[in-house]
DNA sequence: CTGCATCCGGGCCGATACTG
DNA sequence: CAGTATCGGCCCGGATGCAG
């Protein structure tokens, strides 16, 4: 993208990540580093040129890197961006909608807001595993010793087991939607639901605004 | 911009706000409502037919209406994106060099560092009034009452009088390069800085990590 | 003069085909 | 699997025109 040219910190900073497709491929990057063709699968739409146009420009510009073994990680400029995408995410709640038929989803990108939604360690959280099946695979959302991670695959002895489109489930994990709506949304619940209206979420607007 | 067409609250917000020029054109209706010249003026670089097009489509869209005396204001919805732009400023705050001689710069930028540095009451702020010189025309920067606020034209009586190029003010008054640095990038200091000094801005990373 | 609309050249994007 | 090559089309940028 053409410079702005201009002497201002959000004109600079959309300048290295003002790109399209840019702050999605750090999306798939955030949860760890990653090979090309699992960039690409998490990255439904995108050309394959230009993801590999995109990862070149990255590591020029220093928010990429590229391990031995191939795979493309974060740098600690590029894992500095989690901010930006979850102000981007928190403001774009709202405009969560029903998911569209020409929409793709892909499960493990519930990572995101579950991990913005239980941040930090709360050594009172309960112990609870959820598998979550939306989508393409199975997730496993733990919250254990304090804290709240999620990852792919099955889980071995999970306490709930919800299934259904992605809205219904994010919204019922984070409790901003109760069962009768989840369910109405298609949400299938299994197992005992107790422990998970324990996790407490963070106050969806709790925003630090004075020193 | 053609959609992204994936069911994710990062996607999707950029859906609305990944086109060239919109956050910058947030930038400028944050301090209040403009007129389309003076938005004009304040994004140097944009052609005339964009910054119509994207009036046009970010009113489509609920992040601007036009009041009745034709100028432009942000929403509540656009309203929201300030917590966006101060991420991606404060994650860009090391890209910030000197100033290019290519790049452009309007003293009123200045607003939002200042802002993100000095936000909130604290009552045991200094009553200070600052003048920047530094671009094309002089900012006011006044602690008062426990706030820190900034306005376009000089001050009547300031304490401080800062002459000289961005990088030089915004660092000295945010504290992060020390007067001898600040003097050697070129600020001229006239008046009695020691209240300024008291400002304490917030700690540049504080953010809060765990619930 | 302000506030746009129109036109055009160039660059970026998207889709597909192809290669080691 | 991990990209490269190519090409059509759309978006962007700059200049210009024009109505109130």
């Amino acid at each position: 993208m053409r410079s702005y040219n201009q002497y201002c910190g959000l004109a600079r900073g959309l300048d290295v990540i003002g790109d399209r497709w840019v702050l999605l491929i750090v999306r798939e990057l955030l949860p760890g580093p990653r090979r090309y063709g699992e960039l690409h699968d998490g990255l439904p739409g995108i050309a394959t040129n230009l993801l590999a146009e995109r990862l070149r420009t990255m590591q020029e510009r220093g928010l990429v890197e590229k391990l031995d073994d191939d795979r493309y990680a974060l740098t600690e400029l590029g894992e500095g961006l989690r901010e930006v995408l979850y102000a981007i995410g928190r403001w774009a709640y709202p405009l969560m909608g029903e998911q569209e038929p020409d929409e793709a989803f892909r499960s493990h990108w519930i990572v995101h807001p579950i991990s913005a939604m239980f941040p930090g360690i709360d050594e009172s959280r309960p112990e609870v595993t959820i598998e979550v099946r939306c989508g393409d695979t199975p997730m496993t959302i733990r919250s254990h010793a304090g804290a709240v991670t999620a990852q792919h695959g099955p889980a071995p002895a999970p306490d709930v087991v919800l299934t259904g489109p992605p809205d219904a489930v994010v919204g019922f994990i984070a409790q901003r939607i109760d069962r009768a709506e989840a369910e109405k949304r298609g949400l299938a619940v299994a197992g005992d639901v107790r422990a998970l209206k324990r996790l407490r979420p963070a106050v969806p607007t709790a925003r630090r605004t004075s020193a």
